[in-house]
DNA sequence: GGCCGCATGTAATCTGTTACATGATTCT
DNA sequence: AGAATCATGTAACAGATTACATGCGGCC
């Protein structure tokens, strides 16, 4: 998991750091927000103490603070903030594309947070194309050097189907993407 | 993982049903057969350790039955064998579609060891355009729902994109396979 | 009074990986 | 003699889920 192998932890890693980035929030707030079905919500869901259990985690690793607070004569809670360096882990997570087999998770979360300026969102896509392209490159090599009709041709071909259609739906979000930006 | 949540496990388990539905055979060696860069070793890996356990953990759910043998003078070696029990069990596995999210894997694995029949790969690929095309009708009809242009109706073309290469690639696959079996 | 929502976590369990232990044979 | 391959597993650990423990406040 610390060499990134494990890219489904990490994602949701960051994504509590980008959250943060926004406001400070303890754990419930965190999982309310990942529970709806909209937003992040969309892409995956995270266990109540699997939040406790990584917030936790990121603090010790001095990406994350926490403040105990006391509102009134409710229950006391533990309200999260980035630090400096969990700011600069964020920024750095963000602008990485995502490996072609974490798109689905790590590079729609990036979209997410990236979402609110055209510039960012632009570059995660071209980014995002390149790796892509590269994984069509091989498959289209490897293909070749299969038998033709039989089992690893298919798996090949299904392969190359599912990336081709990852970036013509990457083209045209881009082409919007400019187009808007363009207007605005 | 009993429930079939876990699919990943269940589809290695019944790979190895299938590939001792072929001929019996020992750990080491189905490990070896999983671990060619062709045919299904070409979709996931198996670790050796993890491998030893599920045979055994296949023995005891009575799915597989095994015989010691001692072949000249080398390690003795467990030898594996399908029950009947064994065969039903893949037998209904093979003819059920994969859920969407385990078609890479699962669904690839049952082409496989259906490969060398026309009519099954057929009925195979039927049942799974079916699958796929009732995903595409809750995925438009939640698109539809989701406000235009925002970071949901981002994530719901994304998924569209994607379920409809697959059917593309099935589509064409079954064109394939019927006009071999027009040909043949 | 009883249930739901807020809020935190721990403990037990399950799944899977890595590393290791063992020992024979065959190849160099 | 030493390395690689055959062949089997166990033990320790890591990652994640499920279940449970706790307790307050507000609603019906």
């Amino acid at each position: 998991m610390r060499d990134g192998s494990r890219t489904n932890t990490t994602t949701i890693e960051f994504s509590l750091l980008g959250l943060l980035a926004d406001r400070p929030m303890h754990a419930y707030d965190l999982h309310k927000e990942l529970s709806r079905s909209t937003g992040l919500g969309l892409i995956w869901r995270v266990k109540q103490a699997r939040l406790y259990a990584i917030a936790a985690d990121l603090e010790t690793r001095g990406l994350l603070g926490s403040r105990t607070d006391q509102p009134g004569n409710r229950p006391a809670r533990r309200v999260f903030h980035l630090t400096e360096r969990g700011l600069a882990a964020f920024e750095q997570w963000l602008t990485t594309p995502a490996d072609w087999k974490d798109m689905r998770l790590d590079f729609l979360a990036k979209l997410y947070f990236a979402r609110n300026s055209g510039a960012a969102v632009n570059q995660l896509l071209t980014a995002e194309r390149a790796v892509c392209a590269a994984r069509l490159d091989r498959l289209r090599s490897q293909l070749r050097a299969a038998n033709i009709g039989g089992f690893d041709a298919q798996v090949y071909g299904y392969r190359i189907a599912l990336v081709e259609a990852a970036m013509g739906w990457m083209e045209g979000f881009t082409a919007r993407v400019l187009s808007e930006s363009a207007a605005g």
